[in-house]
DNA sequence: ATTTATGCAAATCGTTTGCAAACCT
DNA sequence: AGGTTTGCAAACGATTTGCATAAAT
């Protein structure tokens, strides 16, 4: 998607939540974008550095409540961000390397999802638990760690 | 599974690892196995108060060391423990209230598993990971939450 | 007897928050 | 002008750690 096309979306889901976008809110984007690649606060502000912490941190969390990034949790304690799959259009899972926290994207097979989707559903209702979503994370080690 | 089971095979694991199986750690063992599902640190202070805070995030820790729990990482900030599969013989995935952060097992068709499993190695195989787990969360809302 | 584990309290570190100044509309 | 956002620095809270004592082998 052309970068115009992703700001124009990030401004009206932000605009829905009364919120503005900002020069700094479009920098995170624009950084995420460019990252391509889920990355924790401290990258973001390597990657910008004329952005305050704080802010960073602040921003982060508005763009996830308007549905416009998402968080990644991860077993080393650095939460990491990246686009919400409603701007990218790509639904992808992650790779997780247990030795150096890295963490990269992967699909699977449509017909995959499709298996898998069916048998949440099963699961929500036999346990009376209504689903949202779901995470699935492969774990192990990357090229350069195994 | 006995319970007698079970802590003679935490307590191999322990050894393996050069380490002991002591009173705090059998008592940190009998309530995640009484306990049934994922507790947080707090809870298992709480069902049994004669442990020391510092000393089951210590213990904790040499026990997912040694494989005999897992750490489970979800979006509100309280980690979660259970006994590992190595020990229960029940391979799972969680439901994870994202308003209470309660946390569930369940578990999938072993034929839905053996596809999940054929596709993994396919990715890994492809983005060159050595795979070694995976993680399958649904989150949503609880009964009791919706 | 020697090594390992415990409890307490203090330190650590990612993240959050209060507040005054700068910004957008 | 009126409300929002920013940067700074201080506060927060889950987790970790130092150290002297107690327990395990």
């Amino acid at each position: 998607m052309s970068a115009d096309l992703l700001h124009d979306d990030v401004a009206s889901l932000l605009r829905t939540g009364d919120h503005r976008y900002t020069t700094g809110r479009r920098r995170i984007i624009s950084t995420l974008n460019e990252a391509g690649a889920p990355v924790t606060i401290l990258r973001i502000l390597e990657l910008d550095t004329g952005l305050a912490q704080s802010s960073v941190y602040r921003n982060l969390a508005i763009l996830e409540e308007v549905g416009a990034v998402v968080r990644i949790v991860t077993h080393d304690d650095h939460a990491h961000y990246e686009l919400a799959e409603a701007l990218t259009d790509h639904h992808h899972h992650h790779l997780i390397c247990t030795h150096c926290g890295v963490v990269t994207d992967f699909q699977l097979a449509p017909d995959t999802e499709s298996t898998l989707d069916k048998a949440f559903a099963r699961v929500g209702k036999r346990a009376d638990f209504q689903i949202d979503g779901h995470r699935l994370d492969l774990l192990g080690s990357c090229a350069e760690c195994a």
